[in-house]
RNA sequence: UGGGGUGUGGCCAAGUGGUAAGGCAAAGGACUUUGGAUCCUUUAUCCCAGGUUCGAAUCCUGGCACCCCAGCCA
């Protein structure tokens, strides 16, 4: 199954596109762009705005870039567009040719500006950064002209030009839109454009030493590529006025128009870059690519699949209400995903030996069960049983509870794909009251799971063969923050939770397991889905979500 | 106390004057060789208060709540 990536869920961004259709706007084009700045690893919630951006111009026929914006030498890596690139096209977007840098763009972007002084529309400002601060007044406030507001136009061109060459230290002097200081917008109140910046880029070296500031080379850089519907998040509402205006003061004869929707917030864990930054650099995760983070090479290592983040961006809507989903949401869509595409396996997770005291020693047969019942053409897989085995401890029960339907002192179950066995004694360690062992008698009539006489058991359990099991470790994610939102109080790290990953050394998994690769996924037979981690030489499996647990369920409601 | 946004069930989200889609979660039931999956069933008058109208979540007026903005970050 492969997902359709231009079916979005009808969404208002759609609806001003198809207005813009209508009005014939932009010759009836559609063209997006993802705009990272390289200074981190992308998460879900860039997903989703790739997701956005992407689907929009397939379902429009229209075009879709990928544009670096990476305007501040200081916190952009190389690095980070490789990676950001990868996780990209790992999740199915795709840009086609159209790969761009807003550095690209710096020699263009510097004319324009001279343009703008040309029209008395900027000017090199001499203050301070904390003066231009003091001047910009405050939100009830209106801000004070700088001193240098009136230069000549000459002297602007002049400076400008000495600022480019390098002539003055970073910091020294800015080049400032000429707008409203009295605008009850403050991004209006004559802005910086260009910044003395005396650092090397990643990209054009020592070329430059004054950098664009992100309000000015946006829209430009959007203008440039032909981009039509420039989407971005809710914060950036208030920069709209200013996008519009270098649009209109630069000339531009069809500008790319803004439209802001909110961005994705998810549950029991947290989105922005520096709180992931301060995640990774604390140690209270393990990388950037940890299992348990929300970016996407860690759901990629967790185990999620693409079209599951697909699915769940576009469940989750467009819209401009700041929302926080539900984390079970994004479990539900792998959940789905995984049900239909992984095949099945048996693991036990924590053994309890099962010893069939009627069954021949020495004796191993191999019997057939099903790879993926949501896939019976997929066929059988045959797995070995013998005298010795391992069922789940949880399995057991010495006393068992109302509508416990497993296994417990002259109670009969079945093992999955194997026979009907009958627990007929049990030993216990004396000091500790811990089951170590059971005796069973297993039914040979009832090979395969079918009873002949048609009695019904009620449980049906997972189980390994002792000497063909294979060793595994089983790591079992749960969710990184204990609280709904993190944020809403005090410090986010003081609501981690202390059982976000839980180790399981001593798991058995049925051997064909053994031949698995890693990123390889499966469904862990009454336990969940695993996926075999690509980061381990061992054989170490990932949990990356739980059966939905209706038992589990029933037990935290008493 | 300035400006920009947003308010529909526990969480998302359609709806744009004609009598509240859908998904997730939850609950009950059926079925089941995964207590999985699947299948039924159940759950809101739309922030509040007025007003217009035969009729309003949708229009008007006035409130209230929450989010964003004072980087030479994006």
């Amino acid at each position: 199954m492969s997902k359709d990536y231009s079916a979005l869920k009808e969404n208002f961004i759609q609806k001003i596109i198809d207005q813009d259709r209508e009005d014939n706007k932009y010759g009836g084009r559609v063209h997006t762009r993802f705009p990272p700045e390289p200074n981190g690893y992308i998460h879900i919630g860039s997903a989703k705005a790739i997701l956005i951006n992407y689907g929009l111009a397939l379902a429009n026929d229209g075009k879709f870039n990928l544009r670096f914006d990476d305007t501040d030498p200081t916190k952009e890596e190389e690095e980070f567009v490789e990676s950001i690139k990868e996780d990209i096209k790992w999740l199915g977007a795709d840009w086609e040719n159209r790969l761009f840098f807003a550095s690209d763009y710096f020699e263009q972007m510097y004319q324009c500006a001279v343009q703008l002084i040309k029209k008395d529309k900027a000017f090199v400002c001499d203050l301070s950064q904390e003066e231009i601060r003091e001047y910009r007044g405050t939100l009830t406030r209106p801000g004070q002209e700088s001193p240098y507001r009136n230069r000549s136009i000459e002297e602007n061109l002049d400076l400008f030009a000495r600022m480019r060459a390098g002539e003055f230290p970073t910091g020294a002097r800015v080049l400032r839109a000429k707008i409203d200081m009295s605008s009850p917008n403050m991004n209006m109140r004559d802005p910086v454009i260009f910044r003395i910046q005396q650092a090397p880029h990643f990209r054009t070296g020592d070329k430059w030493v004054i950098y664009p500031m992100y309000d000015y080379a946006h829209p430009l850089s959007d203008a440039f590529e032909g981009i039509t519907h420039s989407l971005c998040s809710l914060e950036f509402e208030d920069n709209r006025p200013l996008y519009n205006w270098f649009l209109e003061n630069l000339d531009f004869s069809e500008p790319p128009q803004q439209i802001e929707f909110a961005r994705l917030n998810i549950s029991h864990t947290v989105m922005s870059k520096r709180k992931l930054r301060r995640l990774v650099e604390g140690g209270y995760v393990d990388g950037w690519d940890d299992p348990r983070m929300p970016t996407i090479c860690g759901l990629r290592r967790r185990g999620y699949t693409p079209e599951a983040i697909w699915d769940f961006c576009d469940r989750s809507g467009v819209a401009k209400t700041n929302s926080l989903i539900s984390i079970a949401q994004l479990e539900h869509c792998i959940r789905q995903d995984l049900n239909w595409r992984a095949p099945r396996m048996m693991a036990v997770l924590k053994p309890l030996k099962v010893i069939i005291e009627n069954y021949p020693e020495g004796k191993t047969e191999y019997l057939e069960t099903e790879i993926n019942p949501e896939q019976p053409e997929l066929g059988h897989r045959s797995i070995p049983f013998s005298r010795e085995l391992y069922i789940e401890q949880d399995d057991f029960r010495e006393d068992p509870p109302k509508k416990f339907f497993r296994l417990a002192p002259g109670r009969e179950i079945r093992l999955k794909g194997a026979y009907y066995i009958q627990c007929v004694d049990y030993k216990k360690d004396p000091n500790t009251g811990e089951i170590t062992e059971l005796r069973c008698t297993y039914d040979p009539e009832t090979r395969g799971g079918w009873s002949r006489d048609g009695r019904k058991v009620k449980g049906t359990a997972h189980w390994v063969s002792a000497a063909q099991a294979r060793p595994a470790e089983v790591r079992i994610y749960n969710h990184l923050f204990e609280r709904e939102n993190p944020e809403e109080e005090g410090d986010f790290l003081d609501h981690l939770n202390p059982n976000s990953l839980e180790i399981l050394s001593d798991c058995l998994v049925e051997p064909a397991l053994a031949e698995s690769k890693p990123g390889d996924r499966f469904q862990f037979l009454r336990k969940g889905y695993f996926n075999r981690d690509p980061g381990s030489e061992k054989l170490v499996f990932n949990r990356i979500v739980s059966l939905r647990d209706t038992w589990a369920r029933m037990q935290k409601k008493k």
